[in-house]
DNA sequence: TTAAAAAATTAAGTATGCTTAAATTTAAAA
DNA sequence: TTTTAAATTTAAGCATACTTAATTTTTTAA
């Protein structure tokens, strides 16, 4: 079993590959907001464990049972959103952070108990696959990044990034909920602003926050 | 915020005092299953920090800050381990050793939305009293220890002792569960050794498994 | 192709919460 | 009351997971 601080580790690493980025020592250290050197050192560690292939500045991958552990993690956070959300009523934008700290403390019975009430939910609040017992992913709907989208079509919202609470509340605020339609105005060239359109009003999104969303094209 | 280890010398603090009992190093010790010399480390670190009045030598007791966090890690306690029960089903053998892993990552928020879903319970699944949101406990039905009680009485059980999983596990194959009705037939002046009768059958039970049941005398 | 910049690693040191062994204080028994 | 036993504390040391500073390796750009 791995630790707290082990578990974090193997998920960082984990859905850095998953975004296709490389993990590297330094990406590693700015998630998890620690120095490159605690990242180094605990990249040994865990090479040591078997838990990632590891080479001295040639960078770092999972291996299989690292990936194991990496998936059990992120099944316990996204399930724990999902029914924090859904049976006790939290916000869009609480769930994240409450998850972060429950997913180290559940233990299989219990998150299988949580999936089971849920009825074996496929996708968490944030459009996130939630793996299965045996760690395998749901196929997840098509999508692009929105600031790769075009000019006057209607898009519904597939997935946002949940790694940034703040984010969240403005997404929430603006009405970017999940499955949510809007319209894509404008883009400016110059910066790469996009101006969308939705229920609640006309926004103009930095292509930083744009990054984060990721959308389907629908039909009127 | 006192540390997770913390955490865990306040509620043995408080739960030995509560028994009437004192809180000595080495009882605190034996109950964390930790050495005496870390013991007394830690209520040093907890003194500092105004936690526990302590004195070398002299013995331990909450401060008004200390008794504050012992009861909001039993009200998390508590409450988790009713919730776990009624809402998702886990085994009245079960939920203490999950509760004991999650009450340490518990917000405020968050133990107040489990309160709120139970309808602000009073008791949790052994019979404890459970903290209301300011620390208030709700007040006890009288009991006396089942190694008190008489012979050729009717008894029901008010309260378990949750801290031994195996205890518990012997307590639901028994059915000596919450609320259920039990006669004492024969008290064994050698040895203190109970004859007990309920539903189930006919029961030995040693003083020291006696005297981790509370009951309260009830008419045929 | 080499110099400078960036990334990664090593070295030395810290806090937390443990351990065992030795020393001290308190309590109990002779 | 003194000796012995039990409880407690101190001392020294360990593992984990950090830190900053110095060094090494790799990458980039001139």
């Amino acid at each position: 079993m791995p630790t707290v601080s082990k578990e974090d580790y193997l998920k960082t690493i984990y859905q850095r590959i998953e975004e296709g980025e490389q993990a590297s020592t330094s990406s590693i250290a700015r998630t998890l907001k620690v120095s490159n050197a605690a990242a180094t050192d605990m990249l040994k560690k865990l090479s040591l464990q078997g838990f990632v292939n590891y080479k001295k500045y040639k960078g770092v991958s999972l291996t299989a049972k690292g990936r194991k552990e990496a998936l059990s993690l992120l099944r316990r956070h996204r399930l724990w959103e999902l029914f924090l959300m859904k049976v006790l009523k939290l916000k869009w934008d609480e769930v994240h952070k409450e998850a972060e700290l429950l997913e180290h403390k559940t233990s299989e019975k219990l998150i299988d108990k949580i999936d089971q009430y849920l009825n074996h939910p496929k996708f968490d609040p944030h459009g996130a696959p939630i793996p299965d017992k045996r760690g395998v992913l749901p196929k997840e709907k098509k999508f692009i990044r929105l600031d790769a989208a075009k000019e006057n079509k209607i898009y519904t919202i597939v997935k946002v990034n949940d790694k940034d609470d703040e984010l969240i509340r403005y997404f929430a605020e603006i009405g970017f909920k999940l499955n949510t339609k809007f319209e894509v105005k404008k883009i400016f060239n110059i910066d790469g602003t996009i101006t969308v359109k939705n229920k609640k009003g006309q926004f103009n999104l930095s292509p930083v926050v744009a990054k984060n969303i990721f959308v389907r094209e629908v039909r009127k």
